[in-house]
DNA sequence: ATCAAAAATAAGAATTATTCTTATTTTTAA
DNA sequence: TTAAAAATAAGAATAATTCTTATTTTTGAT
């Protein structure tokens, strides 16, 4: 039963819109692209129409950045950057994959590799004070045991 | 201001309870870990300590595997497979890591693969009915015009 | 064109992971 | 011991996403 789909111009909307622009964005960013077109499109709708086009193969999901999951128009296999404090998602041309590695009984259908840093509008270096702390002092970790059921 | 930290029993057993496990479990799964151990705990201190880890570079993130972000506690670079079918993940010891892109501007300081596919436990191939869908019939998208603020 | 079934939709409720607030307790250094 | 800083529990608040239901649109067949 393999769901026969109607035309539906909400659908073409929200798929221009990711095609439209190079900034990857969440489904309400789409939302506020579609709207004026469409003022009669409701949030739910571009929900469901991007569900609908990734069951299509049409649009990718890069991730989730700041709780938000950002989705790309461009299906054909790339990476991405994304910056750590402004949320921008950088489109990679060059970087080579890396070579399939060995997993056993795992079928591999997919990969996505992501750079994080910081972008050059956001420039400068990232906090990294934190990078001092590599150890608790009293942190030792001494029990370690059993548990019942893995994710 | 590099926020001093104060010992706490809840925090080591948070960190504990990731590094026992290999499953790169959520916060929800660390709090059900712990509780048993210490039963005052609360799912508020587990997001708190995750935080603070994290931000000491004790926990690393994974990644959201159905809606729910998933840490581990190995923080030296490694890849990692996720199963689409359960929400598995598997390290991944081999994979060679891509070189480095070079994207102008962008300070790289950590990169993340993932790869997408059915762990050997699930088996079977993944549902791929999907796969014949390229195009929609009517879908030709005409419109593509500007929009505002990128994110 | 008409008609009925299937698909799509709007509106808003429901769900749920995560964050935030506040009063209380614990840790720490003096 | 003590007081300030840090950590906590409890639960409220937030917000992205999903779900429900009644209505509208699309489509293929007549």
């Amino acid at each position: 039963m393999g769901a026969t789909r109607n035309y539906s111009k909400k659908r073409e909307a929200v798929l221009e819109a990711v095609r439209a622009t190079k900034c990857h964005p969440s489904a309400r960013w789409i939302y506020e692209q579609v709207k004026p077109k469409l003022p009669d499109i409701s949030l739910g709708t571009v929900y469901r129409n991007i569900k609908v086009c990734r069951e299509e193969g049409l649009l990718a999901s890069v991730g989730v950045v700041n709780n938000e999951e950002r989705f790309d128009g461009i299906v054909e296999p790339h990476q991405h950057a994304i910056c750590t404090k402004c949320g921008s998602i950088i489109d990679i041309e060059s970087a080579a994959p890396s070579s399939q590695p060995n997993l056993d009984g795992f079928a591999v259908d997919s990969r996505r590799t992501v750079f994080y840093g910081v972008c050059a509008k956001c420039g400068g270096q990232e906090k990294n004070w934190l990078k001092k702390f590599r150890r608790f002092g009293r942190l030792a970790g001494k029990f370690g045991k059993k548990q019942k059921g893995g994710i």
